[in-house]
DNA sequence: CGCCTGGTTCGACATGTGTCAACATAGATG
DNA sequence: CATCTATGTTGACACATGTCGAACCAGGCG
């Protein structure tokens, strides 16, 4: 393996978590590439998504329902819109309990993100 | 400290390079680390500026001259405009050699943002 | 000095995006 | 079924953003 513990918190195959990009640093980006891996970045370019995101990330169980993480600033149909904009990016998925809708991230999008920007382990 | 070897990449004092804010999944973010942290992804949130800020950092040195990396199918002012965005949001830095231009990454920023997409390490 | 090449700035335009109020839907509960 | 609460969807609108061509600045060179 090129890199052995780089995001030691994720899974154990920490390869196999980016289906989308190498590292930034490793060869300039191709069209494609850069398509996949901006619509992920600029889910999180806006601060409402950013903070929603946040939100549910920190939230016990990495998973909140939306009346816990709606007090951002915004109305709540712009909440929802922002919520559907990150499940469309991947970054988050929603399922309905009951009255009430629960987000939780989708923490392999993380992790890839994370190696995108990592430092290139062309030395490791 | 809170956690040790995350992102062993860079410098040794990898606490120091996030000036910005705490892990996305550390606790909800502020209003104000939001605005500072989506500035940043913002800025890579475009297919165009993540080809050129990849070119760049995948180049010999870390460095390009902005005739080496402006084959990314626009024209030669918009690649000037991303390029000036990218050096706004702190993600690049440009010095005139003579006749060139030179554009070289911000390490620091990376690695800042590298961080704040790390899993929580409550565990550690 | 005049000119050429590399790069940035300007002005204009089309498109995308964030936001809200109003309306619609899904479950729970009486 | 009536109704209430929690979310999502729609339509509209202001504003930001990506893009280009044209004009403009900076160095090198004859």
């Amino acid at each position: 393996m090129s890199n052995t513990k780089v995001l030691p918190l994720v899974e154990p195959d920490s390869d196999a978590v980016a289906p989308c990009c190498p590292p930034l640093t490793e060869r300039p980006f191709t069209a494609d590439e850069a398509e996949t891996a901006a619509r992920m970045f600029k889910a999180l370019g806006d601060p409402v998504r950013l903070r929603l995101f946040s939100a549910v990330a920190s939230h016990e169980g990495g998973e909140a329902c939306v009346c816990d993480i709606s007090d951002v600033g915004v109305s709540q149909p712009t909440v929802s819109h922002h919520l559907k904009k990150l499940k469309e990016a991947g970054l988050l998925t929603s399922e309905r309990r009951g009255t009430w809708v629960y987000y939780r991230v989708e923490p392999s999008v993380l992790a890839a993100m994370g190696k995108l920007l990592t430092i290139a382990p062309a030395a490791a």
